[in-house]
DNA sequence: TGGTTTGATGAAATTAAATCATGTTTGGAA
DNA sequence: TTCCAAACATGATTTAATTTCATCAAACCA
């Protein structure tokens, strides 16, 4: 009855991957003929080509494109399936795969990840910084097991707990004009260079919660990855930046730069902890999620 | 290398399913034989057990209770990609699975699905009422290619195009005393009785968006399957319920029921088509989108 | 307590997969 | 151009894996 196998998969990727049926039938440790008889036979029974023989070299068809999406979406979970059995085996817990769709969570984060490190030592914890379809994509893809996010999605499977509430606040360097200021106006931001995190202008708050609803765009806007960069060049006075003000005051006077509050109100923001619903139960991961909220409950007095 | 095949999670899903060896073996047309050699193989290759042996039933261990997760997961995934290749080989397009979150949308789904299926008759359209991760994770999870929702996530993977907007009204029976009102309040529903769909409060705009704010409860809630029983019972002064005006006024005449403003600035609704980005270059998937956007226009004018 | 059902097991048979040896085509180097 | 090396295809053979068959032991049921 069924056609397509794991080996299947495993050929496409691999081909894919190195570029040609030799290449790609040594690093499975078969022989060229092999996969050569194993797809000649998969093609004849869905009776389709998965490959344009264009010369000596394999071209995918429509239908090994999407074979090869197939390939890069299944056979990374039954990569991991094997994994965690192996680990049930072995009586160890697991890997909690993190995935982060805040910047400058990566400080608290590791506020959480160092006790519970220590709690949990059967459990390994893997940051990943990027995911491929977002967080949410990365969670329903078994890509992650745990998504910190400034963007929850209540319903549907998922489940997110609120763990992390902070202000956003401007960060000017020691000299600059608004250092002692109670708060900032949009508008006095018109004429500076703003410094952020790499991401879409649509996903930074100081943008869709302060500068847009104003109206206004700053004379300069300037991307920087890491947080030390960008304190740095707050500090000597080449732009301002809008950060988490804990992290401000934790960092604010090895760099000796100051925390503004964005309007009358401030930005409010709110990190939440998601995950699968139909992973609730795993001890470790509740574990996690209780010490987040500690930690919440823990700061906020 | 790899130890986790097709088979294996066939067997564990059977199993499951019939509740024994050999029933599931004469699903899989094989031997009871074959899938004891089968799983005796794998539970020796990952070093532990699958399933607890009781007396002569078996039961699922907690690595038996994953596998059978993943298998559920990932077997409906393998099926469907063979479905997709044969499909590919026929030269026919494949399905359209199109999942809903949105009851009254059903109407407007068949005006886009009729001139659809003339267009492309070699596409099959398959709707899917209930979700098991809720719309987004099946998007996520490829048990379906289109969701109508009227909960967008934009970002991450998903894109969504608003496809239809209309106004949610009151219906209310023909000797209602709030038939020729401009519009209704939330505290002149205190004392009725409300029939809707039956899902949660929190999906429900008439709640959410009127009655809530306003701190308001009906008298009774009542809830029903489907829109022809609801006006029957609107109709014979049963109760008042929220549906698209338009709705209303296309079954209003046949039933005598009348459509009333909720709130003087009523509550505008907007409904979105939701695919997975990966798959926005498919014809037969455009089409869709677009016809459905065509259908707008033309409404809207 | 027999009869029946269920899963386990070892040996044999069968089927599938991988290799070996070889052929053909092609792209590049001499 | 020519020749060689690289790349994939193919048929026969070998090897490995899977399936069946025959049989057993345990356990549920009447």
């Amino acid at each position: 009855m069924s056609i397509l196998e794991r080996i299947h998969l495993s050929i496409i990727r691999e081909v894919d991957r190195q570029g040609s049926l030799t290449a790609a039938a040594n690093r499975l440790n078969l022989t060229q003929s092999a996969l050569s008889h194993s797809i000649a036979k998969l093609e004849k029974q869905i009776g389709i080509a998965v490959w344009h023989r264009e010369g000596r070299s394999l071209r995918p068809t429509q239908a090994g494109e999407w074979l090869l999406a197939v390939a890069n979406r299944l056979l990374p979970q039954l990569t991991h399936a094997e994994e965690r059995l192996q680990q049930f085996a072995k009586g160890e817990r697991g890997n909690l795969r993190i995935g982060m769709e805040c910047h400058p969570c990566y400080q608290w984060l590791l506020k959480i990840v160092a006790p519970y490190l220590d709690t949990w030592p059967l459990v390994d914890v893997d940051v990943r910084q990027k995911v491929q379809f977002g967080g949410i994509g990365a969670l329903f893809g078994y890509d992650i097991d745990m998504l910190v996010t400034p963007d929850p999605l209540f319903k549907s499977g998922l489940r997110f707990e609120p763990v992390f509430d902070y202000e956003q606040v401007l960060v000017v360097g020691p000299d600059h004009k608004l250092r002692d200021a109670d708060h900032v106006e949009a508008r006095h931001l018109a004429g500076e260079t703003l410094i952020t995190y790499p991401v879409p202008t649509d996903r930074l708050d100081i943008y869709t919660r302060f500068l847009m609803p104003a109206g206004i765009n700053p004379k300069r806007h300037k991307e920087i990855e890491t947080t030390d960069i960008m304190l740095l060049m707050v500090s000597h006075g080449r732009g301002v930046a809008a950060l988490p003000r804990w992290m401000v005051e934790e960092f604010g006077a090895k760099f000796g730069v100051k925390p503004v509050r964005l309007g009358p109100n401030g930005v409010d923001k709110q990190i939440f902890l998601g995950f699968r619903e139909a992973d609730a139960d795993i001890d470790y991961l509740r574990a996690f999620v209780h010490m987040a909220l500690a930690h919440r409950e823990a700061s906020s007095q």
